[in-house]
DNA sequence: ACGCGCTAACTGATATATCAGAGAATGGGA
DNA sequence: TCCCATTCTCTGATATATCAGTTAGCGCGT
């Protein structure tokens, strides 16, 4: 096993090993480092596997918001080296979902109520454009399944309303909510503005929404509603809807959001709390 | 200098230099790998200064459309190590200015028609909210100076196209357009909607009017009246001064971009390369 | 007792070394 | 002459080691 050697980071046996230039070095191939891998996704480098769980981790609520990470930490818990999680957290910093200091450390991103406004003005950038190309490019068949997944998301809020607060079922709704806005720019027939609603800003409110704001007081045909609107709408009013749309989920997240206590102090954590659950 | 070895990539002389622990490393410090740095602005790490570097010679054209990239030439010739440049080159893709592939190497990005369009639409959505946003919030005294600048970038085009193709000069005019669009989205009060614009999709489209788009007929008040719309009009109005600004402004491009031979292959010298169109 | 400075440990940042795959050049065979 | 396989050298990917800075913890002086 390759981590036996990455699991003594203990800094008092700095011993160098270093094997002799003059020995058996015939044709090489001395370092039997990473022969497992048998995950065999080709588009699955270790840098991108350690960005999905991570990203995992945080989206569920595994990582609370104030929570410190150290990639030595994080590369032995996912059995990799340094430099793929390094790429990992840069990527979700410069996703937003967390924050990192030069020379102090990185924790999950607490964000300001400045923070989230922004990023809620840049949303609606995207999703009202999301909008305006889906009423005018999605198919009948596109719009009507949207109309569709509207109502069947309504449901599931409502059903999330009646008391049975699993955790695990709370994840899923939030994934189907996420899936329903992302269809709408997929609809829409432009990957990159998908891509970047997928990745820029977007995943904080989904994530806030999750982590944030509990109870959600929405009518019950708060999504099909929007649906219609941009099924049937001109790309003006599609636009228009999804604004009000989005502007109604900020008030949301910000009433939430207060409830956030000011617990958001440490960086690094203390000598006790250390190797933490997750 | 710790160079030397790092240009012996040969295979035959693989020898193993290692510094003897014992010798004379009182305190260590044998690595005089980069002293010189008297930029001394504290933001700045290698990583983030290779990254400014080499946008700016792809933004300068001094690596071509097609270019392909060495990590390794390109830690010699900025004087770093590896890594720096890979992160660099990480953000530079994931800005989309560059494209790469697993095992093969890293190109300057050669754009396509669908790449050029969708980008178009993601610029569209976030400039039209910026100009909302300054024609609601920005005082007076900022919507005059914003008027201004648009007189003097429209002189300046004007000044280019009286025949001075001084490649200097047209970097210089160019930035001042990308700042003039910039200026908005600060005036917006938005910083995420500002970096947004910044980073992510729009600032391809400034290097490709100064690589791709070569003649500019302009009429003699393009921008001058785009200021007006966006400092005198309702929300509503600059958003739709400003989309027909862009939608205007992407057209030019795709005519331009027609002009690029398919002097784009070439990863490292290779055949099978689709560019479909364009 | 309280505040200030020192020490130690842990962090990210950087450098270096090694690994494995992809492509082009080249040489041999049909 | 042309095609195919071998080889060689490039690339990015990953791992490991070392550097430099920040901060928590703690002792000492006032």
């Amino acid at each position: 096993m390759p981590k036996s050697r990455a699991a003594a980071t203990s800094r008092g046996v700095r011993k160098i090993i270093r094997r002799d230039p003059a020995a058996g070095d015939r044709n090489g191939r001395s370092h039997p480092v990473a022969p497992p891998q048998s995950t065999s996704a080709e588009p699955s480098s270790l840098a991108t596997r350690a960005y999905l769980e991570i990203r995992n981790k945080i989206l569920k609520g595994d990582l609370p918001i104030g929570m410190a990470l150290s990639r030595r930490q994080l590369a032995m818990e996912l059995s990799v080296s340094v430099p793929p999680v390094t790429e990992a957290l840069q990527q979700l910093e410069s996703e937003g979902l967390l924050e990192s200091r030069p020379r102090v450390g990185t924790r999950v991103r607490v964000p300001s109520r400045q923070d989230v406004e922004d990023r809620s003005l840049v949303r609606e950038a995207l999703e009202t454009q999301a909008a305006r190309l889906f009423a005018e490019r999605a198919p009948a068949a596109e719009k009507e399944d949207l109309r569709r997944r509207g109502r069947e998301l309504d449901r599931l809020y409502a059903q999330c309303e009646t008391g049975s607060v699993d955790r695990e079922f709370l994840f899923s709704v939030n994934s189907f909510h996420l899936d329903f806005h992302l269809r709408i720019a997929d609809c829409a027939r432009c990957p990159a503005l998908r891509h970047a609603i997928e990745k820029e800003q977007v995943l904080i409110f989904y994530w806030l929404y999750d982590t944030a704001v509990e109870r959600r007081n929405l009518s019950s045909d708060y999504h099909a509603r929007l649906a219609d609107a941009l099924a049937r709408g001109t790309p003006e009013a599609a636009d228009s809807a999804m604004r009000h749309h989005i502007r109604h989920g900020l008030q949301e997240v910000l009433a939430g959001l207060k409830h956030l206590g000011k617990s958001a102090g440490a960086w690094r954590l203390k000598k006790h709390e250390r190797t933490s659950d997750l």
